[in-house]
DNA sequence: TGACAATATCTACATATAATCATATATGCG
DNA sequence: CGCATATATGATTATATGTAGATATTGTCA
């Protein structure tokens, strides 16, 4: 069945919509990193970190590699992170909306 | 109960990651729309089209006005169309490597 | 006021996603 | 080889999300 590019970016923003995931991201800003770094800085239990690194890798957002006992992981595409960032951006533009009316109608 | 960055963060990316959401923000680029022309643009149940808008309303990523008996939206921050955009691109990047590597495999 | 149109909300059901626990795989080492 | 370590996978269960149909709400107009 042929997909169409809503049904892609649509998966490729599921990819992202996850706490957890994001914050792996975060990790590998700096370069490639080792799940042992990975697993203890996003928390969580190993299996479930293992899992969302999964649903990065089958959406092509990150790719993996071997070394010896450890598994590598770094970010396929560095645009993603101006995604991110961009989202960044918004959010904090809406919040700080939201708080200059909470402001305001505080003050009346 | 206070919500990390991470959190708001992918709830906004959650917000994005359906097609037929995608679909409405792309009716929604050339400015202010109403309900009775986005519904047959993006497809779909009346009531499927409006519980969409509700999600996106309550993700503030759009914004409702009344017109008389109509409902017209409008997108709240424009950044929100670079976000979309940039994801775009990273998909379309993608499919095209994936598709060289198909090229150079069968002409191998 | 009553009928109609546009949209939203509610309910029920189907499906997808997430977390956890148990287990499997792969690699390095004594 | 047998064991330990790092990571992945699978199964199960809980929860969230999506869809459709029915109904409610709001505004218009005769």
């Amino acid at each position: 069945m042929r997909k169409e590019m809503a049904e892609i970016k649509a998966a490729a923003f599921s990819a992202l919509a996850h706490p957890l995931r994001l914050k792996i991201l975060d990790k590998l800003r700096d370069g490639p990193c080792c799940v042992c770094k990975i697993t203890p800085y996003v928390g969580g239990e190993q299996s479930n970190v293992s899992h969302h690194l999964a649903i990065l890798r089958k959406s092509n957002i990150v790719r993996s590699e071997k070394r010896g006992l450890e598994v590598w992981y770094e970010v396929t595409d560095r645009k993603i992170f101006d995604i991110v960032d961009l989202m960044n951006n918004c959010v904090i533009t809406h919040l700080r909306n939201t708080q200059d009316i909470l402001g305001s109608a505080t003050r009346e």
